[in-house]
DNA sequence: CGGGTTTGACCTGCGC
DNA sequence: GCGCAGGTCAAACCCG
């Protein structure tokens, strides 16, 4: 879910839009997108929301088999569109969870102010029923929602299975730590 | 001319 | 079986 006056957000990949449909309760429609490169079956949805209409729903379905044609330059997006399989475990873990220099760097505004309009929100309520997951694009100078209290288990984080990409990803991701 | 968008038609699953 | 909604197809169209 990204707060953002575009309704197709840059993510790093060329898209094909293949159809739109009206949707039943909301005068928005939903574009439908495919990968443009040969055999790879990513498709992704592309709705605005109609109870806050400045915010774009964007539901990626499949898996890239295919390096982000972008750089990786400021995009948080490419990072987590490069492995989408990435983006779903890290979806499991709490944002606050994550080192804050490795946030920033995967959201640029993670801890900066700017004027811009889109806002971030990691989002993934399905991951336990199918592959369909929400990438959210864009900036949040608002994110995260402040931590929650202390816990006993707070150390004990769930590391996504690629844990390795993300360090090839992000050199500066540091290593995995012993409790 | 190649690649992307638009849009009506068609297909499919689901509830009644 | 019927109607509805969501998803996809494909021909026509647009644009650089």
């Amino acid at each position: 879910m990204t707060k953002s006056e575009i309704d197709h957000l840059e993510d790093g990949y060329r898209w094909r839009k293949y159809g739109q449909k009206a949707v039943k309760n909301s005068p928005y429609p939903r574009s439908y997108y495919r990968c443009t490169t040969q055999k790879c079956n990513v498709k992704k949805r592309v709705e605005r929301s109609y109870q806050d209409p400045s915010i774009v729903i964007t539901t990626y379905e499949g898996q890239h088999n295919h390096h982000c044609p972008a750089t990786l330059r400021g995009s948080a997006a490419s990072v987590f569109a490069s492995s989408p399989s990435l983006f779903a475990s890290t979806s499991l873990i709490r944002p606050t969870s994550f080192p804050q220099d490795f946030l920033s760097q995967l959201l640029p505004t993670y801890t900066t102010n700017n004027s811009s309009t889109h806002q971030p929100l990691i989002n993934n309520n399905n991951h336990h029923q199918n592959p369909i997951f929400q990438l959210n694009l864009g900036h949040n100078p608002h994110y995260p929602p402040p931590p929650p209290p202390p816990q006993e288990h707070h150390h004990h984080l769930q590391f996504p299975h690629d844990y390795g990409l993300l360090q090839d990803l992000l050199p500066s991701f540091p290593g995995k730590q012993e409790p």
